[in-house]
RNA sequence: GGAGAGGUGGCCGAGUGGUCGAAGGCGCUGGACUGGAAUUCCAGUAAUGCCCUCACGGGUAUUCGAGGGUUCGAAUCCCUCCCUCUCCGCCA
């Protein structure tokens, strides 16, 4: 949610920055409505201001033994009035409420513009492809070849878009998040949380997947409504939600390994070979909670974690500044890891981190207290891959393949893989 | 699932229809005392919307788990829901 002081006061710059996206803001009819508001509610206020000075004076009179009987004639179409106020307060609040939801967040300056991914501007590139005296293949060939990798029984069981992971392979995808978890808990000080995997609307409000996402969201029917997290930034993030945190507390930065659901509505037949777009895929994912000077130091620190994934699995990746037509709803700015994949030719999205500034913060209530002024100010909060699973392991699989449909298992994932130094068929 | 008890400020906790944004305590901040500190004493200490003000600040409204209702007036009474705790049952 953008700062509300901001929309009324400066509605055109807000308006010119939302366009860089793309997204057009009708500033006559947020300034018409942001009128209607003010004088509804100063009408409804005034109205109830009345009738407590009104009540006070009857109550003074009654502990005084006096007779009430007029005063109360006099209050008498107060009620009234105030309640017909106060039932278009709550309609004129709710639109303007339903307004501000939807507003996608503001960008940094140095977030590139453009239209689409094509206006993605690539940051830096490291690692090389290794050459390869074969046609590579695909981890869905190489997977299946193994006999480690079955998407007919997965669809037997749920539908398109699962899997079935058995085996060496599905050890290696355990070892790839158990990797990254002592990595990140180790030896880039973030701390480890095992969080719920469904979730409340309201905690999905919160980071702003809804109410304009719902559609992406596995919803679960019953008696409470639940909604299956579309990834750990919605639980992790919304720890600090209705919080006021003691500024030595900050920043927070927190890791979890989950698995997410996402219905990926509107992708129909987008890669809807192998393992890359699925319902239900693990990710390890990083949240920062920071002061709010601290938070563009903290997106390049967590991308570097992100990266260090990579590079000690030692994968060829692209770092892409998003342009403003590609970036997140929620994000100022955003970079994302892009890892080669031989069987695809091309890079392919493995990370996402993202700075989401206070838009997150407000819609959740999650505050600081800034030792400065001694008031509860909202927090920053940012978001990273480090990074998917599945998609990791389909690095793994394209990038370590041999000639003979084997794939070697990399250096750092050995010591998770009791020692198993190369997937092979029939194992 | 059954029975009971609760949800009040940063925290603990009093408050069963009016002068209650809410006693008291803790914590925190400032001041006095001290060579410095502890102790002690004094004072201050919620958020948000709107209006006024260059500003300092002031006014007003809302907020006592959430939402409805009763009433001139609700932290307080009624209804629904959520959450927490205790005991029992069940269970991983």
């Amino acid at each position: 949610m953008l700062d509300p002081k901001l929309l009324r006061s400066e509605p055109a710059l807000v308006a010119a920055n939302l366009a860089r996206r793309g997204f057009v803001l009708d500033v006559g009819a947020l300034t018409a409505l942001e009128e209607r508001r003010k004088s509804v509610q100063v009408h409804a206020d005034t109205l109830r201001a009345e009738r407590n000075a009104r009540s006070k004076a009857i109550g003074k009179a009654k502990a005084s033994g006096e007779d009430v009987a007029p005063l109360l004639a006099e209050v008498d179409s107060l009620g009234s009035q105030l309640e017909q106020a106060e039932a278009a307060l709550a309609a004129v609040s709710a639109e303007v409420e339903g307004l501000a939801l939807t507003l996608p967040n503001l960008l940094h300056e140095s977030t590139p513009t453009g239209s689409d991914e094509t206006g993605n501007v690539e940051v830096r590139r490291v690692g090389v492809p290794r050459h390869m005296d074969f046609t590579p293949r695909d981890h869905v060939a190489l997977g299946e070849s193994l006999g480690m990798l079955d998407f007919e029984r997965a669809a037997a069981i749920s539908g398109a878009r699962f899997s079935v992971l058995s085996g060496p392979l599905a050890r290696l995808h355990r070892a790839l998040a158990q990797f990254m978890l002592d990595l990140h808990t180790q030896d880039h000080g973030y701390r480890e949380a095992y969080v719920p995997y469904m979730v409340s609307r309201q905690t999905l409000t919160g980071t702003g997947q809804l109410p304009k996402f719902e559609e992406d969201l596995f919803r679960i029917p019953g008696e409470t409504e639940y909604f299956l997290i579309p990834t750990a930034e919605v639980p992790l993030t919304n720890l600090a939600r209705d919080q006021i945190l003691e500024a030595a507390v900050l920043p927070m930065k927190w890791v979890a390994h989950t698995p997410c659901f996402r219905a990926e509505a509107g992708s129909h037949g987008r890669d809807t070979r192998g393992l890359i777009r699925q319902h239900q895929f693990d990710k390890v994912e990083l949240v920062n909670v920071v002061r709010p000077e601290d938070s563009y130091a903290a997106l390049e620190a967590m991308t570097a974690c992100a990266e260090e994934v990579l590079k000690r699995l030692e994968l060829p990746y692209r770092v892409l500044a998003l342009c403003s037509g590609d970036i997140g709803f929620g994000s100022t700015k955003t970079y994302d890891l892009e890892v080669w994949l031989p069987g695809q030719d091309k890079y392919r999205e493995i990370s996402s981190c993202s700075n989401c500034e206070t838009f997150q913060a407000r819609r959740m209530q999650a505050r600081w207290r800034n030792p400065q002024t001694g008031k509860p100010e909202l927090v920053h909060t940012l978001n990273g891959s480090g990074v998917a699973v599945g998609r990791a392991l389909v690095a793994v699989l394209e990038n370590y393949q041999q000639a003979d449909g084997s794939v070697v298992v990399p250096d750092v994932l050995q010591n998770y893989m009791g020692g198993v130094k190369q997937l092979q068929p029939s194992a």
